[in-house]
DNA sequence: TCGATACCTGCCCAGATACGCAGCTATGCA
DNA sequence: TGCATAGCTGCGTATCTGGGCAGGTATCGA
């Protein structure tokens, strides 16, 4: 199991085989970085807000939402831009009104562990 | 049920009784933000690697984390002090040799959340 | 005692990101 | 047809943060 790639094989390590465990345990890179991704869309307080009234409550228009989170319209509408780009959320256009849900099953997971000890 | 604050009751609403609901999913703003802060030190592809190896091998040193991640070695101390601030990790010194581990909870739920389906 | 190793810290810079404002499009109602 | 509402977009700014470099401290071996 010589799992370490060649331009640092010269490297001193201190436990061998455990670098090689550690490799292997992070497993591939893109599979790392999507869930960072998927971790970054979480990290601002206002989108957190956003998708735990979106979880919790259902299908929520942007400026219910708006009231709800103390934020002010674009703010709201830029914040579900991104999670819609990142395939969170959905929009379901009714007239004038855009009612968002949350759709990821992966975030949906997250969210429900936040706040099962709240 | 009117959890809509003062300065925004004026403010039309669409659901009306959805918003207080939504108000209610919420919770607090210090529990929101404490997760967001979770949720930031996951947000790094460079720390969840760190945290992954640390969470999936056990005790890990600081230069064995640099190989098998490819970081160097101030930029691996450097975020392990983030996430010792933080007390997600701690370290354990053995001479010249600090060992770290994953010691929150919370996170650790995490780490096997996100290695559940790699 | 001397050198090498393991780790930590302080600095500066480039890149990313959230916020606020102004303005636009589209729908519904009178 | 005129007007208000719901939502979206673009731009400029202030801020944050990761990354690299140089240098410092502590421990081990010769």
């Amino acid at each position: 199991m010589h799992l370490v790639p060649a331009d640092r094989a010269d490297r001193r390590t201190i436990d061998g085989h455990r670098v090689c465990d550690a490799i292997a345990a992070i497993g591939e890179p893109g599979h790392v970085r999507a869930w960072s991704d998927r971790f970054s869309l979480l990290a601002d307080p206002k989108r957190l807000a956003l998708l735990l009234a979106l979880h919790r409550t259902g299908p929520l228009a942007v400026s219910d939402l708006a009231i709800a989170t103390g934020m002010n319209d674009p703010a709201v509408s830029q914040a579900l831009r991104l999670l819609r780009a990142a395939g969170v959320v959905e929009g379901e256009k009714e007239g004038r009104i855009v009612r968002y849900r949350v759709v990821d099953g992966d975030v949906a997971a997250l969210l429900k562990h936040c706040a099962a000890d709240g």
